[in-house]
RNA sequence: GGAGGUGUGGCCGAGCGGUCAAAGGCAACAGACUGUAAAUCUGUCGGGCAAAGCCCUACGAUGGUUCGAAUCCAUCCGCCUCCA
């Protein structure tokens, strides 16, 4: 008797929002094994603990391993302290920087401290590339760097586009999915998960498997999230990511102004609503049944659900709905002293609700101060001395209690 | 090893020795309209100053030429191209 789910059942699931498997077929088909033998598929999935900080970009691929993990398989999280030294070139128009190994530990702690809230930390293996890579010394790397060609190390697009616009692409980054292909080789990986972006490197595993007489690893991606700027890949540096650290009202509120197009794909990658379902609240919002926020906002509700609780959830949702529907301010103000009488834009400038006096000055100009909710477009308007405290708001989402004195 | 090119604000990218805090675009921020969506329109977008002006800092780094340098010169650093 099997412990594993129906193969077409597996199937469903993983598949789920993967952009490429390499191959379905042969996918079908170890699972069928893996049921026949009652032997779980061993699925790598590398790290390079680069950004500590992991958002919802991160969450996709994560899942994809904790679906794994439902259906009963061994899923490593293979941590890339080794590789990460070398910094990982996909995606990059730049070199990366190169890190220390404690920066690389670091790192990776915090990683996994995260990467519980998606992944289930009792069945995670947790390994090193260091173990193996750092013993393959040089002689074994430049043998491993003899059984790849150049040629096809420039198919891919990242490096190419780099080469043509004249860009510098350094040696040790063409090493990066060497290093990658040899981590499956030495596992024997029966797949290998990753971004879109990592497709080419989980190919080269396959090819540095062949070579060694062993089967090829099943490579499968997940796509890149988009950011909530509806535009570009979720990246903390470009200020368009949601942290799993961020607060509830946050996580709420940033998912809330992703454009509507964005949230079906938000959808499949980030929650458990099935297929199915998903399409029916499509359909319906594009015919006009049913509310694009209000559908959003079940979006949100469910996020924050996720990375916090069902009581944040709820806090959230009304708390936005307070603030944004009916115009209200939020909960939780801090309240900070002032000098009395002290210009408008100094205190706005001095409190940190802008970065400069400059600023908080074009600010008010531009209507976009209010104290008790009453526009001022004087900056040197004086604080009153009040016994209660005054509410400044700067801008929609800028809020501060002052009380003078 | 030889020859040449290039380095400007978060990004891309103009820039004649003075009129340059530096065109234009993107991004961002604010206002209007809204659903903190999209689209559209308007404005802002180094810092300081009761300010249509003045001062400070800034065009890879350091020196220099000049009354005056993002613009010219030297050295250094980074990057690229071609030839070998």
């Amino acid at each position: 008797m099997s412990s594993f789910p129906p193969v077409s059942e597996q199937m469903e699931l993983l598949l789920r929002g993967a952009v490429d498997v390499v191959s379905g077929d042969s996918l079908r088909q170890r699972l069928e094994e893996s049921r026949d033998e009652n032997r779980p598929l061993l699925v790598k999935t590398g790290f390079d603990p680069t950004a500590p900080d992991l958002h919802l970009g991160h969450a996709v691929l994560l899942r994809k391993m904790a679906h794994f993990q439902q259906l009963g398989h061994r899923v490593l999280f293979l941590v890339g302290d080794f590789t990460a030294m070398i910094g990982d070139p996909t995606g990059k128009k730049a070199t990366r920087p190169q890190l220390s190994r404690d920066e690389v530990l670091a790192n990776a702690a915090t990683y996994q401290e995260q990467a519980w809230k998606v992944l289930d930390r009792d069945k995670t293996e947790i390994l090193h590339n260091s173990e193996w890579l750092s013993r393959l010394g040089a002689e074994g790397l430049i043998r491993l760097a003899g059984s790849y060609t150049l040629a096809r190390m420039m198919e891919r697009e990242d490096f190419r586009a780099r080469f043509e616009n004249h860009e510098p692409i350094s040696i040790h980054e063409l090493l990066y999915p060497l290093t990658q292909g040899y981590d499956s080789v030495e596992l024997k990986a029966d797949v290998e998960l990753g971004g879109h972006d990592q497709l080419l490197n989980l190919l080269v595993g396959r090819d540095l498997m062949r070579a060694r007489g062993l089967e090829p690893q099943i490579a499968l991606t997940v796509p890149l999230l988009v950011g909530t700027d509806g535009a570009q890949k979720m990246s903390k540096s470009l200020g368009n990511a949601i942290a799993f650290e961020d607060s509830p009202r946050e996580m709420f509120g940033r998912t809330m102004s992703i454009p509507d197009s964005l949230m079906w794909d938000w959808r499949l990658l980030l929650t458990d609503l099935d297929e199915a379902e998903i399409d029916r609240q499509k359909a319906e919002v594009e015919s006009g049944d049913a509310s694009p926020r209000e559908v959003k906002a079940d979006l949100a509700h469910d996020l924050v659900r996720r990375f916090h609780d069902r009581e944040a959830a709820d806090e959230a949702r009304a708390e936005f709905d307070r603030m944004f529907r009916r115009g209200g301010v939020p909960d939780e103000i801090e309240t900070r002293a002032v000098p009395a009488g002290q210009a408008l834009f100094a205190v706005i400038a001095d409190t940190g609700l802008t970065e400069s006096r400059a600023e908080a000055r074009r600010l008010i100009q531009q209507g976009a101060v209010r104290i008790d909710g009453e526009k001022v477009l004087d900056p040197f308007f004086p604080l009153p001395c009040a016994s209660d405290a005054l509410l400044l708001k700067v801008g929609k989402r800028r809020f501060l209690n002052v009380r003078p004195g």
